[in-house]
DNA sequence: ATCGTTTCCGGTATCGTTACCGGCAAAATT
DNA sequence: AATTTTGCCGGTAACGATACCGGAAACGAT
């Protein structure tokens, strides 16, 4: 029993022939005898060889792994990322894996170690800390590709895969209008991220449809935080302007509104009602079931993937592709008037 | 502006030194003129210098990389992988994970496609699909290090870190005892699966304890899956000796039951009790809430990634740890019984 | 003056692989 | 018959780093 796993010197000493004859014979490189290679290929299956990955990714400076930065793991990421791994798999590339955790500074930190040989590039999802995109200017000086997702920053040299935000605040605040609700609130996030704003501009654009007066005492900021939520929603229902639905830019949000309204007392969606974003699975168990904005969170990630490999593998680094994918309405209760009086 | 990152090689040139003299100065290793180290550190620092990790991986034939395989990644899973990412941080030490969606074959796959000098070892949940231990074998041939933990299985050479599932299942069972509950039923996973059958052997010990009769009929092998947890929690309720709690082994099967109860128009606490485990969050937020058997999940994989670094310094591949955690039960609304009438 | 001992540094092999060049036959062309 | 073309293969230098060995110079001790 041999130890160590087999190399190329290992199969040429065995057949006396050189190493460089063995590596054409394995890479289906030209100039080689039928016969010497059909030897080559049958010893190295026997031995079960198989390259050495490093040694490879030393000599031809590419390490066909993928830097993936996200800013957690919660349901529409972790999804997305199993998106970018299908992509990954299918090209026969790896995935590492770093969570910024929401912060700037471990999203710069990451961004360097990985970039020590180890990636070829990255697919990256931005923090909400983030607002310069100085670290990412290094990227486009090194020409190392890197395509955003779901959360992205302005001026960026890169591709992008993206969700259509902005119609998805329109399909929701739409939504709670039909259902005849008039004073709608919305949660609208951490005012610096760019998600935030494109689902708020959608809140307005439906209101706008619909010869709603826009109100900014209806417009909440505040962090992607079930707590924060809680606190926000109750200060809205105690106010003067008190709404009669409340459309949150997350689910999260969402949970942390249904907890204030409850604790007040009120019904759900006869006295308010409420849709989410996201669409996670919660949604469906807690009562009354939750209204949300669904994403095609596997499509986005494997999108990211694909167009990656792409632009990495045909080294073109100037074409940036801008891709928005459309969300979609899942009604549930929350947000479902029975019509029993007026209206 | 140069294009790449700097080698030991540029340094040398531009000082007029050899190769080996850098090396040795940037890795303090002696024979070295103070005055040439310090000028070579100045000039490595103002080129910032970082050293190719491949190559250092090439040569001392190790990656100071960890393959994380897991079954899949829920959220007990989800947060050991951020301990072990921790662990693993602390150490220098890069995480690779690849889950094998419950999947034996994949789980072979994953493990032969990292082990192409990709990671110097693994730390391993199984998916609920594997039962023969061959593909580990493997690994203990050509001494690669490994860690289980979560689940693991009988007969490996490895250290592991896990909970102490017997005792989840008897305080969970016990807990209902002491709440009144007299016919307590248990769904109980897949039989093939280590953790399910502990937690039943602790539920046998606590009717045990308490002087009542196990009777195999109010025991259900299931998957660890919402929609059969539904349908077996179903035929429980409509059978002639009808539980009046359920303890299901999992909070995904806590949530399956939950439904089955409520269509069945029964009331939890009072009509029935219900315990889960894992204590999801999600589980705070349904109606009513539900109890559940709390695991140290972080801890858990903060040790698993502490011991495997320990033992892969120490080339320490005979002393197999085993470490088992203590669970903790939570209390919530689903189990309390009020103290109405009778006991 | 001779012989060790340090101190400091350079040369070279090595890890596993590919790229490039060149060489030697046999076959094909003139 | 001489020359060019081919088919097939080997040698060598990289990729970026470390480990080992050995050498030159300076110094001290006998």
């Amino acid at each position: 029993m041999h130890n160590k796993p087999p190399t190329i010197k290992d199969i040429a000493q065995r057949l006396h022939l050189s190493i460089s004859t063995v590596s054409r014979a394995l890479r289906n490189a030209g100039d080689i005898n039928p016969e010497t290679k059909k030897s080559i290929l049958q010893l190295a299956d026997e031995l079960n060889y198989q390259p050495n990955r490093l040694a490879l990714s030393l000599r031809q400076n590419q390490t066909n792994t993928i830097g993936v930065i996200v800013p957690n793991l919660d349901y529409v990421i972790s999804t997305m990322v199993k998106g970018i791994d299908e992509a990954a798999l299918e090209a026969g590339f790896t995935v590492i894996v770093c969570q910024s955790n929401e912060s700037f500074g471990r999203e710069v930190v990451n961004t360097r170690r990985m970039l020590k040989s180890l990636v070829d590039g990255f697919i990256i999802s931005i923090s909400s800390e983030t607002k310069s995109n100085e670290h990412f200017k290094v990227l486009n000086e090194r020409e190392i590709p890197f395509v955003v997702f779901d959360r992205v920053i302005p001026d960026l040299l890169a591709s992008s895969v993206i969700l259509d935000n902005e119609e998805g605040g329109f399909i929701a605040t739409e939504h709670l209008i039909e259902q005849g609700y008039k004073k709608i609130a919305i949660l609208a996030g951490p005012q610096t991220l760019g998600i935030s704003n494109s689902r708020l501009e959608g809140y307005k654009r439906a209101l706008k449809k619909h010869g709603i007066k826009f109100d900014t005492e209806q417009v909440v900021y505040c962090d992607f935080n079930q707590d924060f939520a809680f606190f926000a929603t109750e200060e809205l229902l105690s106010s003067k302007k008190r709404p009669d639905a409340i459309f949150t830019i997350s689910d999260r949000m969402a949970i942390g509104a249904m907890l204030a309204i409850k604790k007040k007392g009120l019904k759900m969606p006869e006295d308010i009602g409420l849709v989410g974003f996201n669409n996670e699975p919660l949604l469906a168990l807690v009562s009354p079931s939750i209204s949300s904005v669904e994403q095609p969170s596997f499509e986005i990630g494997k999108l990211a993937g694909k167009i990656f490999i792409e632009q990495f593998l045909n080294n073109d680094f100037s074409n940036h592709k801008e891709v928005i994918l459309k969300p979609k309405l899942i009604i549930r209760e929350s947000s479902v008037r029975l019509t029993r009086k007026g209206n």
